[in-house]
DNA sequence: TTTTGATAGTATCATTTAGAACTAAAACAT
DNA sequence: ATGTTTTAGTTCTAAATGATACTATCAAAA
């Protein structure tokens, strides 16, 4: 990924090229296909961009943006804690990812893992004071860093693009 | 919020946390960075979601989404040919991955690659004609089980996701 | 019960990736 | 011309990731 800071984004020769591509298909519904493939490609490079901007600034502090995710789904859940699958669900990481980014998380001593009592198959993990502090005073920066990209857009615009995502994954859910 | 409607059910529990997040915070603007907060990962999540589905689908090929994604780009490149550096631009991937993929595609006989006449620094990458063949041919497959969830929008509302993601993106570069 | 299947988590392995260092060539400045 | 800076591409290294296989535990069926 090009994370080079000064290096624009620029999505107009990608389109060119999904123009060109429909240009030598011949399909019965190529108008459509080709904003489909646009669509993918604008999720793609948007999700590239901020996942790159996240891990900059998160790298300053020896983390990344899915550690620093994990942290935040334990800060936001019931007395801060979660198994590891539904922390798995909540990232959208696979459960062997997990299992390692709780390894170094437990290392840096932001989380502690404990064996569920009642069911010994499962693991509680449970944010510690430590990892609590660390969300809170991140989160301000990341919020100015990293998410405020969307005031380019009106409150009632940003409720529309939330409201098209979801029903995106739905289906691909 | 996990009752609200078209809210994918994979989502809910995320969205529910991040509710919490903003319960837990203290800030002028929370309902505003929640929104935020939730747009980012829903992109994200789409994003993780496409990318497994046509991995899936091009594992059956020897294929992955991002080498699939530079042979459609240089497919539609005016006489099939990019260099390095324009195909990272294009597909969004650093030049060094660029490097290892072109190696993998060249060995596969889908591309070739020649120095440039004019500029000894550079290269051209070149679709041969069994790239140019697969890509044909793979398309309308991809179309079908990758880029047909946008079927779920109506046209308008394609047209209103691409504008507001072309937006977003634009902030980003 | 016993067995069969499902689930939770981890370990292992191969793949994918970014970042930095490096080489070569072109562009630019003096 | 000469030296400096920039650009293109590759190589190397370390990190991140997913798929798979495995163990332990629970649940359900026989």
């Amino acid at each position: 990924m090009n994370t080079k800071a000064g290096t624009p984004i620029s999505f107009a020769p990608v389109e060119q090229k999904i123009d060109r591509v429909c240009a030598r298909v011949t399909a019965p519904d190529v108008p459509q296909t080709r904003q489909h493939v646009v669509l993918s490609h604008l999720i793609r490079h948007i999700q590239t961009a901020q996942a790159a901007r996240s891990n900059a600034f998160l790298r300053e502090y020896e983390l990344n943006a899915v550690s620093f995710t994990a942290l935040m789904m334990l800060f936001s859940s019931p007395e801060c804690a979660l198994n590891p699958s539904e922390l798995a669900d909540a990232t959208g990481e696979s459960r062997a990812n997990v299992t390692r980014i709780c390894d170094e998380l437990v290392s840096k001593q932001l989380l502690t893992r404990t064996p569920n009592a009642e069911d010994r198959r499962r693991v509680d993990l449970r944010l510690a004071l430590e990892g609590d502090e660390l969300v809170q005073r991140f989160l301000p920066q990341m919020r100015d860093r990293v998410h405020n990209v969307f005031n380019v857009l009106s409150q009632d615009e940003r409720d529309t693009l939330e409201n098209l995502l979801k029903r995106v994954l739905t289906e691909l859910g």
